[in-house]
DNA sequence: GTGAAAGCGCTAACAG
DNA sequence: CTGTTAGCGCTTTCAC
């Protein structure tokens, strides 16, 4: 590999020179330019970025941290990511953690070590993996979900209008007697939904039965057992469930079809935050849509502007506003007949 | 951030022997281990990985370029990269072309400027394609599709024997007159999988009419285009048609059902690639899987031992056996009328 | 405007 | 076994 030496000694000028013309860092007269181009091209010379790197402190490298690259929830906002980071000539580093928590640590080193310009982490929502990341003292920016009090970077959704938006949707098909199957309290994001479903039930003068409320995770396993377990212990069964993510959704008309009841013409169900798999689930999954792409976009964004600044910026939140998508889970007809 | 010389000071000893306990690189005595050891837990330091790889021009680094992230193709495959470069301590920059073929020669700049350890690439399929890596210099391996007489280090599929698993399927549940649509015949997996269905309708003693074989993209759109036509042209519907891949698959009952034709009921559907959407699609379709974690995993294990060894090693060609996955959309109570 | 020289943080001879 | 030193390839003052 050629390096500026070469390309000094080739064009007779001096490493400066070179370094000028590349950069296009200072005035050079036009022929000691050309004498330079063309030595850069005759020699095949490309800078060499670590050298730059360690010069200048700064990699155009980026990490990002998800939990599951398998979760359809993810590779919308990895491409919304990287699509900006191309624009800007930043490499993504991906870090899967496979659900192992106890990776995080190690990626944080990686990076910390390989010298990234900032970091992107996904579903971050405990107060003790975020003193971890702050301990690394890297520029970061977290997206979707996040540890309690948490007020700095963040790019996210209004998660109380997503299930507002869904338990509108039930009501205005008709629906009476609606069921939610939540995540994890432990998340804000479930928290936030779980709340925006009450509310919103309270709203429309509804009536929450807590034996149809149910915690659980974000996976299907979760929305398959609650189900099973929701069919077993309640007498009067809802007809219709409102799901904290679309995942459970699934695992709910699993779990609903396999007891023979059918989706939706003796149950509705919707989703929240409409994966790329829903469209053509086995029936059409009602969802409301967060637009994870623009998560992507605007989270990277959001750190370019971090890592560009000098002084410590005042942090962003930034709050998307989810919408309602509507296909076959929720009685596609019924809706005429109520309106 | 802490340096080595700093930790040197503190700990009262040279630059050689805090590197030497760091790198386990000399014996160091257990006194000066432990003081060095206490001075860099003290300041907390880490070393610099890009200041390391520009002396030993090696990064621990590979890039790996897949052209749509969001195909349900690729989650997979990329797991199994990114964990056995988790193993090794290695990271991976990832480069997602969004289906634009020039962003590939952008990448591959980056990465060469980066200075990357070696680059695995998803579904490169031609020869100019191939020149633009081999220019790099790069120790790279090929993933799933290759170009015509590429004889360097690959890992793909059986893609003849995959085909064949499906029509053999297909025969076995009963179906005689088998529609195949295929991808473009400029990649070799469309080819491959083409010619196992031909060749093994023939040694099923069927007869393929020419008229039941399309070419196309690897794409939903395609399925359900080429399926348009089929129903606008074609006196004789088949009885049972066998998808390229299943995303043409998804096309093909979509567009079917469309048209009020049940599947499996009035056609039978078979994809082939085992897709993470089809477990649950509209119709749960029978597949064949091609164990793209698998191919990740392989590749990355492949590339890391291209990258260790001092001189070229020869080229190594690995050929995973697909397996055959039965769900619905081949008529799953058919089987016992038959056999 | 151009060139010489120092140094980013680390590794690896090489002496001692 | 430990310490000194010379770079890796590049950027960036600072003289000229």
């Amino acid at each position: 590999m050629a390096t500026m030496k070469d390309i000094s000694k080739k064009a007779n000028v001096s490493l400066s020179t070179v370094s000028a013309v590349i950069n296009q860092s200072a005035y050079v007269s036009p022929e000691l330019t050309k004498r330079v181009q063309d030595a850069i091209a005759e020699l095949n010379y490309r800078p060499n970025a670590v050298a730059r790197s360690l010069k200048k402190k700064s990699t155009n490298t980026i990490g990002v941290i998800v939990t599951d690259i398998l979760n359809p929830f993810y590779p919308p906002m990895i491409k919304g990511i990287e699509d900006v980071a191309f624009d800007h000539n930043f490499n993504v580093i991906l870090c899967n953690t496979s659900n192992e928590h106890r990776r995080i640590s190690t990626y944080l080193e990686l990076m910390l070590e390989k010298q990234i310009d900032g970091l992107l982490l996904a579903n971050i929502a405990t107060t003790e993996d975020l003193k971890e990341i702050e301990k690394t003292g890297l520029k970061y920016v977290l997206i979707n979900r996040k540890p309690p009090f948490y007020d700095k970077n963040f790019v996210g959704i209004n998660n109380i209008l997503s299930t507002e938006l869904a338990v509108n949707h039930l009501v205005g098909q008709g629906y009476k007697r609606i069921a939610f199957f939540g995540g994890n309290l432990k998340i804000n994001t479930a928290r936030e939904r779980r709340s925006g479903f009450i509310s919103c039930m309270n709203q429309n003068g509804l009536e929450v039965d807590p034996t149809l409320i149910f915690e659980g995770e974000y996976t299907l396993e979760s929305g398959y057992t609650n189900v099973k377990k929701m069919l077993k212990e309640v007498d009067a069964l809802p007809d219709a469930i409102c799901a904290v993510s679309d995942v459970v959704a699934f695992g709910v008309i699993k779990g609903l079809r396999e007891a023979g009841i059918r989706v939706p013409e003796d149950i509705a169900v919707i989703g929240n935050d409409n994966s790329a798999f829903s469209e053509n689930f086995l029936v059409p999954l009602s969802s409301v849509d967060h637009s994870t792409y623009e998560m992507g976009k605007l989270s990277m964004e959001l750190l370019l502007q971090i890592i560009k600044e000098k002084h410590e910026i005042t942090p962003r939140q930034i709050i998307l506003t989810p919408s309602l998508v509507v296909r076959e889970s929720c009685g596609y007809e019924k809706k005429h007949w109520v309106q």
